[in-house]
RNA sequence: GCGGCCGUAGUGUAGCCCGGUUAACACGUCGCCCUGUCACGGCGAAGAUCGAGGGUUCAAAUCCCUUCGGCCGCGCCA
């Protein structure tokens, strides 16, 4: 028989049903007893009736967190009865038999109390299955599937990047290293490489993976592990062809949540994002005048947006554009990884972008160096030995077109859309620098 | 790495500035009562040597030092 989940009850009043879940609440009367139970669908409110002797006795010990399946006709509430605020608050299950599943101990808290963050993180496998954490992740999952939808009707072509690494991708960012049968590999900080051999393969790519970063950090925006969602396509013209993919891809993923998950928002009190069709874009430069004429700050001289500086623009674009997204071009070529192409329009500066979302850096992007002495001279001049990236430098070696593409962090991304303060909110199982699921120091 | 803040029953907090008899409140837990609640309710109980160590003092959760742990901001980045 197939099962009955707990949204669908409506079917089935005046019918027996038989439902299992988790024990939510328990209203004991000492004569009749009410226990909310809880499966993935919903919820909805069981009776055990005083004329049931023996069942009362099953119950008894029954307590929150319980896994039960329970038996018993689906009743139409007496008017009196009725909770307007619950989905299934017009039914109740009326039970005429309870199996237990699965015991639970004793909870550590109640499971609605609010939590301090790091009590939080400590009990994870219990605390995300509050409401909350659930429909944050609900949300993320609906975002992941966005991304995936839109890229292939984009006709790309998914792929896996490998983890382990032979060098570190980039330079300069600090990355794991994992012992290797004798050699030492390394974690990868991004699939960047990977994914621009593979424009050489499919022309046009995407992919989602986690990667890893060995950084100190210990900001509400910084994860050690966290899931990058990225794109690479080929025979474009310059960044702007991957903006507006992009552009566009953000506005897939906004209109898939508004209709998927509008429920999850609305609990949340999540609001939807403005973005226009042309999501609005300015050069660093441009971008720090706005910053000293609207926000009084001198940072014309700086290679890079502060946090602050991010906000302020985010305010900005707000206001001025009505749009939520903003993308920053052109930062100085040193501040660029040696794959960054210059735009030959205005020497020194790369074809690349930020995209700031509410604030917050989302996305990096931008249009690589594909000819193979141009990149091997951009290796050197960044002081990096061609021969250690040979591997890569094959791919260009043996011809490549235009291509550029960008990285999205999953986890800012979900933070953002829904406004949580800390992207570990929108993280299952943040790894940090002090804990990887258990905290480290104990 | 640098700067700011925090650590009190299982959980979340108050008390700390202005040291002083049994460290308070809420939730949870346990016991008794309750046939309509929906974060049920009522009565009662247990549970904390106040992160750890040292110092000042007649007296320290409270003041000082050390140490451990955590949070936030910055740097770096997505």
């Amino acid at each position: 028989m197939p099962r009955i989940y707990i949204k669908d009850l409506h079917s089935h009043i005046g019918n027996e049903a038989t439902v299992s879940g988790w024990v939510d609440v328990r209203r004991d009367h000492g004569k009749i007893i009410f226990l909310d139970i809880r499966d993935r669908s919903g919820s909805i409110q069981a009776v055990i009736a005083p004329d049931e002797g023996m069942l009362l006795e099953t119950v008894a010990p029954i307590r929150p967190e319980w896994v039960v399946e329970l038996t018993g006709e689906v009743k139409k509430r007496p008017e009196k009865m009725v909770n307007e605020a619950l989905p299934t608050g017009d039914i109740e299950l009326s039970v005429r038999a309870v199996r237990v599943l699965g015991e639970a101990k004793e909870l550590p808290f109640s499971k609605d109390e609010s939590l301090n963050f790091d009590t939080y993180l400590d009990y994870l496998p219990l605390t995300l299955r509050t409401k909350r954490a659930r429909a944050i992740f609900t949300v993320q999952a609906e975002i992941i599937r966005a991304f995936r939808e839109f890229y292939e009707r984009e006709e790309f072509v998914e792929i896996q990047a490998p983890k382990l690494i032979g060098e570190d991708a980039e330079g300069g960012a600090s990355v794991f290293e994992v012992p290797y049968f004798g050699h030492t590999a390394h974690l990868a900080q991004s699939p960047q490489f990977y994914k621009q051999i593979m424009v050489g393969v499919f022309e046009k790519v995407f992919m989602t993976g986690n990667v890893f970063r060995a950084e100190k950090h210990a900001t509400t925006r910084h994860l050690n592990e966290y899931t990058s969602l990225d794109a690479e396509m080929g025979f474009i013209e310059d960044h702007r062809d991957v903006m507006k993919t992009l552009g566009r891809m953000m506005r897939h993923i906004a209109g898939a949540l508004r209709a998927r998950a509008a429920e999850e928002f609305a609990f949340l009190g999540a609001e939807f994002p403005l973005l226009p069709d042309d999501i609005p874009s300015l050069k660093l430069r441009e971008a720090q005048r706005v910053i000293k004429e609207k926000f009084g700050e001198d940072a014309t001289h700086e290679p890079d947006l502060s946090p602050q500086h991010e906000r302020w623009l985010s305010e900005y674009a707000r206001e001025e554009f009505g749009s939520d997204c903003l993308f920053i071009t052109h930062f100085p070529m040193e501040k660029r990884p040696m794959y960054t192409r210059e735009d030959p329009d205005d020497p020194g500066y790369a074809r690349g972008f930020d995209l700031l979302f509410r604030g917050l850096e989302v996305v990096t992007g931008g249009q690589r160096v594909h000819e193979y002495d141009a990149l091997v001279a951009a290796m050197r001049a960044k002081g990096l030995d061609p021969d250690r990236f040979s591997f890569y430098l094959q791919a260009f070696k043996y011809g490549m077109p235009p291509h550029g593409g960008f990285g999205m962090g999953l986890e800012r991304l979900t933070a953002r859309f829904l406004g949580l303060e800390n992207v570990k909110e929108a993280t299952l199982f943040p790894r940090e620098i002090n804990r990887i699921d258990a905290r480290l120091s104990e």
